[in-house]
DNA sequence: CATGGCTTGACCGAAGTGGTCAAAGGGAGG
DNA sequence: CCTCCCTTTGACCACTTCGGTCAAGCCATG
């Protein structure tokens, strides 16, 4: 399936990808239109019923695309080797920011995905993305060195906090339409410097 | 204009302008469907053109409604009093969470609405919500006691860490399905707490 | 029973939908 | 220059959904 679509040049299959990841992710799967799609991709939609023989197999094929991408950027092995947690949380803010970077609206569609699986295609799907990342997230936390916290401080807390403010951050810049990724890592690396400060026992910070 | 509407029960006119910002609010203007708002808002569709001679009457109506619940939430007497900044973010959120229960899509409507005028409608409207909130936001500020906050820290920076993160907390908290005013309120209390222990000079704690 | 304001849902033309297909492009090889 | 064949187009189709209408019913009041 889709073996034209995947011989095509690298950046027009991103194209075209990204087209559909950004209608999917806005709207419903029955009121996303593939006329949209192919506008957007700067394509005909002949061609787009070319590469894949109808929408729900677009959708399948972008559902699937992005829940590989989004595994990929999170199963990652140089994680385990990390133990610190603001340098981990670094780590994986720089690798969501380069996911972001590539394809704008890949999370939006996760979201969308997660929360709300339509009838029509809920069936046929290969497993579950934000499954995939919760578990992982525990994996990671197993190897943060928590001797470095103060007695007097819940590290659950305080990553909520980092979490909730990270995604409302990225919210803000994604609707102003700034999204650079040095800006991006400057602020939150002033933002670690203060929760470094309430977090971690004088000796470490 | 809308003379029947208004004539209306209260709690029914609520349930027909939470439909109506609810639909706005999930799709774009063209898209959204006046067959949704009418169901969701449990009267024929009949009816709505009944109220409201059509589409673009009931999103100005909706708009014009929104803005003014916004501004009468925004502008209050009460925030010039405040001279706490702690005190005034919990005073705002408080508010800010008591018109979420009411209309709980009333910001992601303001939201679209500023970040996307369609061409249909983007004339013929009242005023800016955006930049009411914003103006009023600097007038808040300027009676706030600055002689608390540590010499070492930047008021401001640790104000947008506060709105973002209450911007991702609900998001989250909306995504799930939960909105618990208490609950928020306590956590907010606990932030509060906190972020206090960064900016304020010891004697203030 | 009659009046008259609510309320309904079947209905309309227009616009938009997913999907098809004949034809046009265009590059490679003769 | 022609042929072959894969890529690409956009007009087109049947069908759904859209905003909006309206004749008909409902129902409280007199």
């Amino acid at each position: 399936m889709a073996e034209n679509f995947e011989a095509l040049p690298l950046d027009k299959q991103q194209r075209i990808l990204n087209a559909a990841i950004e209608v999917f992710a806005q709207n419903e799967y029955k009121r996303a239109s593939t006329d949209d799609i192919a506008a957007k991709a700067g394509i005909s939609k002949g061609l787009l019923f070319y590469y894949f023989k109808n929408k729900k197999q677009l959708y399948l094929y972008t559902y699937n695309y992005v829940e590989e991408k989004v595994t990929e950027t999170v199963t990652d092995a140089h994680f385990g080797e990390i133990t610190d947690l603001f340098d981990l949380l670094d780590y994986s803010a720089r690798k969501k920011y380069g996911l972001m970077a590539k394809y704008p609206h890949i999370l939006e569609f996760a979201v969308r995905t997660f929360y709300a699986h339509s009838d029509e295609i809920s069936c046929s799907l290969n497993g579950n993305m934000e499954n995939a990342a919760q578990s992982s997230f525990a994996k990671y936390c197993s190897h943060i060195d928590t001797s470095k916290f103060r007695d007097d401080v819940n590290p659950v807390e305080i990553m909520e906090m980092l979490v909730w403010m990270t995604d409302g951050y990225m919210h803000d810049k994604q609707r102003s339409g700034v999204l650079d990724l040095d800006l991006l890592h400057r602020d939150y690396k002033r933002w670690s410097a203060i929760f470094k400060r309430i977090m971690y026992k004088e000796e470490y910070l």
